[in-house]
DNA sequence: ATAATACTGTTGTAAATGCAACACATTATT
DNA sequence: AATAATGTGTTGCATTTACAACAGTATTAT
């Protein structure tokens, strides 16, 4: 009845041990293939990419950073010419909406593509159901998670 | 065929923003609980009190942290009286080895009660099987990755 | 024996993260 | 109209994290 007596046996301490790995592959694979973006910047890039037009906040909720960390990112991405950010407004407010360039697309496209070669060597020993499985398990955790944590973004 | 086109959109980076949730929802609580311990220093005895005599390096293993961070969050657990480290020796070298003391093991106890009356409320949503589930699937995951990642510990 | 390598733990430092506070503008309240 | 509250983005700072380098010791190689 009572199994959870060690935190370090929960749920939520196992997807995080098992996050801290993909966290070392993904930085261990973008050094080892030099690649010219970093995690965090590949990830908001895509993020981007599939929802055109955001705030920076908007963003910010998306890919779970805090709006400091999130414009940082930003500012380096526009600097490398991969993004632009227009002055624009939202409710009447003033925002700044966020566009991938051209040469962002380039770039994506590109490191998508050498990372894809990498990733699917790696789950082969999982099949196409387990992973979809698991995608939609983590996605239902989310779900319920989100309704306890304030994530003041 | 090709559905991973995009990097937020794998496992890898699911696993990775679920965790995030996981980490905020576990400080919100500490907090809010007023514990007197951190996360981290809670991880730290449970995982203690489960591998009693382990030394440094091993406990880094285990709680995947590199051993000055694991050094710091011991002695942080030792200034409060909750462990101690004794000189020892494992292969002629020698080591500290770390023990949880009586004091520890009555905040960790205590701890673990206060947390378990919240995080029981929680995941009602879901069933303990489908968690059982997730969980093993957590393992699995891990020990495939484990054979791609250098964790330099 | 001497040098080279490996293991454990520490110190120091650069980078990332989290958070509070601010500036500025718009909307709501009174 | 004046004040308060809300929304967006920035700056600054304290904490955490990752990593390289070191000290000290034991093992291995030559």
């Amino acid at each position: 009845m009572v199994k959870e007596q060690h935190y370090i046996n929960t749920l939520y301490y196992q997807i995080e041990q098992t996050a801290k790995y993909c966290r070392y592959l993904g930085s261990q694979l973008f050094s080892k293939l030099n690649i010219g973006v970093s995690v965090e910047e590949l990830v908001t890039l895509d993020t981007i990419f599939l929802h055109d037009e955001l705030c920076q906040r908007d963003l910010a909720k998306l890919i779970l950073k805090d709006r400091p960390a999130t414009g940082r990112i930003l500012s380096a991405l526009e600097e490398k010419g991969y993004i632009v950010r227009n002055a624009d407004t939202k409710n009447n407010r003033l925002v700044r909406k966020i566009s991938i360039t051209q040469s962002g697309e380039e770039i994506l496209k590109s490191v998508t593509n050498v990372l894809k070669k990498y990733l699917e060597k790696i789950p082969h020993e999982l099949s196409e159901e387990k992973i979809e499985e698991m995608k939609n398990n983590m996605r239902e955790f989310r779900a319920i998670l989100e309704k306890e944590v304030e994530m003041n973004i």
